[in-house]
Formats: C-alpha cells, structure tokens, sequence
DNA sequence: CACATCCATAACCGCAGGTTATCGATGCAT
DNA sequence: ATGCATCGATAACCTGCGGTTATGGATGTG
C-alpha cells in the first residue's frame, strides 16, 4: 500500500494533540480535511486507529503500533531527500547555507569570502529559514548548513561552531513609553507583554523570553511571529516588547523602533549548525574550515 | 517535503528499467503519466534526477543517491504497516491468512480446525493472493501468513514450513489434440505454448513453465495470467497448455479443461510462509503448530 | 440551562493524476 | 537512402481527491 508522507504527518498530529481541532489548527488545516484524512488512512489500514469520544481521539492497540513506526518512516525519507539535496549541490557546485535574521552579522561576508577563495568556482546561496521550524530545512537538507542562534530545537542532532557572541538588547516602539529610559535592567520588565516565537520552538522561544532570567515569572505574549518582517512589525505596532541581538540596531533599524541596552539578561551565540547524520561534502568541509578561520580572528 | 511512496516506486522503476516507456507498461501506467510524475519529484527535490536521451533514461548523480537511500523508506513503511496490521488482527481476532489458488488443498480445513481448537474465539480470514505479486500481501502484512507453491520471489524474507507435495501434471484444452493420449513425458511437450506468470515472478515463473526439466530449450508463451481463473480461461480457450498440481484436477475440474498425468518434471510443495522480520504474534504462532501437526500426520 | 467543545456530514471548488492522441528526434534494418 | 521502430515530450481532456465553509448532534460544564 502507499501512503503520502503527509498523512503521516497528519497522523502523527492528531495522535500528540490528542483532538482532531487542536491537531488541525497546528496543521494550518480544517478540521472536517484532518477527519476525512484520518478516516482515509484508517480505512486504507483497515484497522481503527483512534477512539473517537467527545473529549478527543484516543489512540487504540493499532493506532499505537503507527505511532511507533511512524519515525522510522519520516527520518528514512529525511535522509534520502538530504543525499539527493546534498548530490544535487554537489553536481551544481552550489553550497547552501540558511540563516535567521542577519545571519553572522559582520562575519558573513568574510566567510564566504574565505571559502569562494578556496572554490572560486563554486556558489554560496544563503537562504532564509522561517524561526517557526528553524532546524527543518537543515533536516530535509534543504540547506546544508546554517547560521543559527543557540539554543534552537533539536539542536542535539547537529554540529555546531560557535561563530560570535554578542549582548542582548531590548527592541521596543520609538513611541513607547519606556523608550524615556537610556538603559533598562531585565527584571523591570517582566510585565511588559513580548513578542514571542511559536511555542513549538522550545528552548529558542525560551531563551528569546528571557526564561532564564525571569526566576519562573510567568511572561505576557504580546503576540507570535515568525518572521523578521512579522516580528518588527508587531514591534512598531506596539503589541509588545522584544530581546534582540545588539546588532539588530544595525541590521534592522527602522524609524519606528527603539533598540536600548538591557542588563541581566545572558549573551546571544551565533553558531554554524550542520547535521551529525552522514558526513559532510568536501564542500561543506571547505565552509566550515573558512568559518573556524574567521571565528578565530 | 513530502512524498507519496506511490511516486518513490515510480522513481524505483524508471531507474531500474532505464526506459520511461518500459517502466510505464510495468507499472500498468501510460508514458506520459509517468513522464508528468517523474518530472514534478525533480521538480520537488530541486534536482535533475536522470539524463534524458533518445535511448532512455540515465541516473545523474543526484538520481543515484535517491536510488541507494530509497529502499530503507518503503522498507520502513512496510514495516508500519506491517505493525499496525498485526495490531489490528490482534485487536478483532482475526488471523489473516494467504492462498493461492487451492490453498494447502484437503489439509487447508483440518489446519483450520486444530486452531480454532485452541482458540475458539478467534476467526480465520483466508484471503486469495494475486500470483502476479505472491508475496506482496505477506511483505506489507496484509496477511500474516500464506500458503504458497514454492519457489517465489523473494522467498528468502519469509520462514517457511512444508506441508505436502504432489506430483505435477498438464493442463490442457478438452479438445485439444493432445488429450488423445492418457499420459505424457514432459520432454515431448516442450514445444506446446505455455500459459505462464508474469515474468516479474521470477523463480515461481520458470518453475510452471518446467524450466528446470527443459535443458535449456526456449519456452513458447501462450499467454500470461495472474489469477485462476484468466489461467483456466486462457487454458480452455486453447491459448496453450500448463503444468498444474495434481489437486487442479479435484479443485478445479472443469468440462472443458483436462487433466492428463506427466513424466520427467519435479513435485510441487506447498509451504506455509511468514515474515522473517518481527516475531510472530501469539495467535499466529498457535497457527503454526497447528499447520506443523496437520503437516506431520 | 445555556454554552463551549468536539467530531461528523454536506455541498462545493480547484487541481493533481490519470487518460488518449500526436509529434519530433534518433537509431537500426532493409 | 529510406522507412520503421522506439524513445520522451506535449496537448487536451476527464475524474476524483484534498481542501474549503457551513452546519448539526452529542456531551460535558459553569
């Protein structure tokens, strides 16, 4: 029988979220779409995989059986597209790389100016990755390495070369009220509403909180972004305030945000990631080598 | 991204025909389908997966890394599917069994018996496989167990268990000329049209159409079937002769068909077989004794 | 008792995946 | 040299699937 990878996706939704509603809004999805497609696959099954009762959908004997073997299913087809993708850049002489935001600020351009001397026939194409899901097109090898900030989901499962470490600010609207303030320490500002990444990032979102440095007090989301763009607009909109790497003042100033220096809240990293599965190209190889060199300086 | 398996056995038969044309006619798909399906996986993955020419389809290399890292996918997905099937039958007590044709022929109900002895509660579902695909029921666990003709392909991915064997003898037209006389050495029909299995069935083919008794002599195909009764249509129809089991003359005894008993061509065994992989549940390993004391009487 | 929540159903729409028919290019055999 | 077979690409067309919105019915809950 065949399956798109997709209702495995579906599947494996409903079976975390536990109700066909919650798992289709984390889908993007209807809900009668994500009961049709469940149905589908039950029926392609021939087995029931969920209890449906009127408190969500439980997962029975065969529903969890799926559940189990599901991952092997997805991880093999991660893996395959990541050594089509990889071959493919090889074949092309293109190197992928993903980035967040401003990438490694300063220290972009040097390294690949470092590494376009060692391969002067070869491309960098830099690629802009959604903080919504920052490790998903490193795993599908989309990209094969990308200048993250740590912590990010996942993180575990790849390389990382720390690159630079630079203070963290705060970024609020040029008409707000703080903004009277010249510097600001963290802990004034635990009730202030935030503009946070999805809750599906984990320790990314956390650390963009200041979870750390907040000694469990609860934060006010201002509202979710996912986007550079998202984000500095909701800024300006004044729906909340937000940390940011000092260089945003740099690389993102807009006349109508405020980037002021904030105290008692850690240092933001920004390291190149690569996954641990599989080795990486010479390529890559050359990259990394010309990113060490210009981290070291 | 996501894939239907669908479109990977696709990639899987373009590659290893070499011809869009040809992989087309084996996957019973038109050519252009085929080009269209092809083509959008390149366009999904971003890679150029084959040289067209004008003498067929090569793998780039982006293709040939698809190709190596294809296997493991379907081979998880089986499994999946093979849980959850498993699962299933555990849940609704039903053991799902294979045939072909005559099953294990009179032993088929005693079997049945002697499990339902010791598990009362429990149902056994006998389910006809294509002989197109024997196996393909076993591999995806459409059924957990079969009774099959040995050989057939891909025999080595199942434990097996004899049961009977039978003298072979020939299948024929009622008015065919031949059935003048009451019996046959096979050597003197090696010029008789066969009615025999698609070619994909490998060891299972050449062993109906007497390949180990035939020296080397060419077979001429009358025909090719895939289920009892296209076989005894194309038989009755004169489209060519056949070898059969013994039992064929009991279990499928038609006006216009004769059996005639034939020299010089080895026994048929009847094996029950099961997947290698994972262990056999409860319920089927109750089966099995009672298929080994059937088989030992 | 009103309301929120959850899944199922119905009606509808666009597109993807299949079909047949046809074409142009190439290589092989007469 | 010419004619035929074979290969992949393209076009035009049809059906069904995967999504949508709107709505209903059942079951807890303030």
């Amino acid at each position: 029988m065949d399956v798109d990878t997709r209702l495995l996706r579906y599947f494996r939704a409903v079976a975390e979220e536990g109700t066909l509603t919650k798992a289709a809004t984390r889908l993007y999805l209807s809900q009668p779409a994500l009961t049709k497609q469940i149905r589908q696959l039950e029926d392609q099954l021939g087995a029931t995989l969920f209890e449906r009762s009127k408190s969500g959908m439980a997962l029975t004997g065969p529903g969890a059986a799926l559940a189990e073997s599901i991952d092997a299913v997805l991880d093999a087809w991660d893996r395959a597209e990541r050594a089509v993708r990889t071959a493919e850049s090889e074949a092309s002489k293109v190197l992928r790389i993903g980035f967040l935001a401003s990438a490694a600020n300063e220290k972009t351009q040097p390294i690949i100016a470092a590494f376009r001397e060692r391969r002067p026939d070869w491309r960098v194409e830099l690629r802009q990755a959604s903080w919504g899901a920052p490790a998903a097109a490193l795993a599908s090898g989309e990209v094969e390495a990308a200048f993250m900030r740590v912590p990010f989901p996942n993180q575990e499962d790849f390389h990382l070369l720390e690159l630079l470490t630079e203070p963290r600010c705060v970024a609020m609207a040029a008409n707000h009220a703080l903004t009277q303030e010249q510097t600001f320490a963290f802990a004034a500002l635990l009730d202030e509403p935030f503009i946070a990444a999805p809750a599906a990032t984990g320790a990314f979102r956390d650390h963009w909180i200041g979870a750390e440095a907040r000694g469990g007090h609860p934060v006010k989301i201002g509202a979710i972004t996912e986007q550079p763009d998202d984000w500095l607009t909701a800024i300006a909109n004044g729906d909340g305030i937000a940390l940011a790497p000092e260089s945003a003042a740099r690389y993102y100033a807009r006349p109508d945000i405020a980037y002021r220096p904030v105290t008692g809240v850690a240092a933001s990293t920004v390291a190149l990631a690569w996954p641990r599965t599989g080795r990486p190209t010479a390529a890559l190889t050359d990259f990394i080598t010309a990113a060490t060199r210009t981290a070291d300086r």
